[in-house]
DNA sequence: ATTATATACATAAGAATATTATGTATATTT
DNA sequence: AAATATACATAATATTCTTATGTATATAAT
């Protein structure tokens, strides 16, 4: 079990606006910060690509690694638990700034 | 009502340690990253300060602003946001993968 | 037909923000 | 006496993002 990607095999422009689609629009992956970010964890052995020609235009899938998916759960639980860290201190300080106006 | 700062007075050495005790030594605000922003959020009127002298050693104590109210709710629910966001995102991929252990 | 938009990749300049290091100085604990 | 804690601040470096630029094909709209 464990947290996988959307598909297994997922292109670039494919993540943008799946992502875009998901979230209305909320978060936009813009492809200066894409690009760059899937040609490093491609590097660092995260991520393998095999490269397709639909026609004549290329279409670079990415698919995780067994690596990839270990770092994906290691992420996942850090990102969690920073959101319930952050959920925690909001709600501390929510608490507070009702206690101060009954002041 | 609204969010407020945990007091309404606190001195920036404060607020690191407040914030590390709060979340268990999980964010560790460090100099470089919170003076720069302290005072940048004074420029643009969020924060006033008032500088007391405990003994020789000077103490910097930083209020919000009418404004800096404001924006603190601003940015909160911007924040809240964005975790309700980024929490749908995770759980649907969690379905997902859980679909596809099924195949 | 031609123009605009969408698809699909990529890189580079510049902006923003964070980490780490350095610096000064007093107070407290070992 | 030395180490750690308190309390400010800035600078060098690293990281990461946005915006801009570039190439090229496919499709929709005028």
């Amino acid at each position: 079990m464990g947290y996988s990607s959307v598909d297994d095999k997922m292109y670039g422009y494919e993540i943008t606006q799946r992502v875009k689609e998901l979230t209305n629009d909320k978060i936009q992956i813009t492809e200066g910060a894409l690009y760059p970010t899937l040609h490093s964890l491609e590097k660092n052995g995260e991520v393998e690509t095999e490269s397709e020609y639909m026609g004549k235009r290329v279409r670079k899938y990415y698919t995780l690694t067994k690596q990839g998916h270990i770092t994906v759960d290691l992420k996942v639980n850090e990102f969690v638990d920073f959101m319930n860290t952050m959920k925690f201190l909001l709600d501390v300080e929510l608490k507070m700034s009702n206690v101060q106006s009954n002041r």
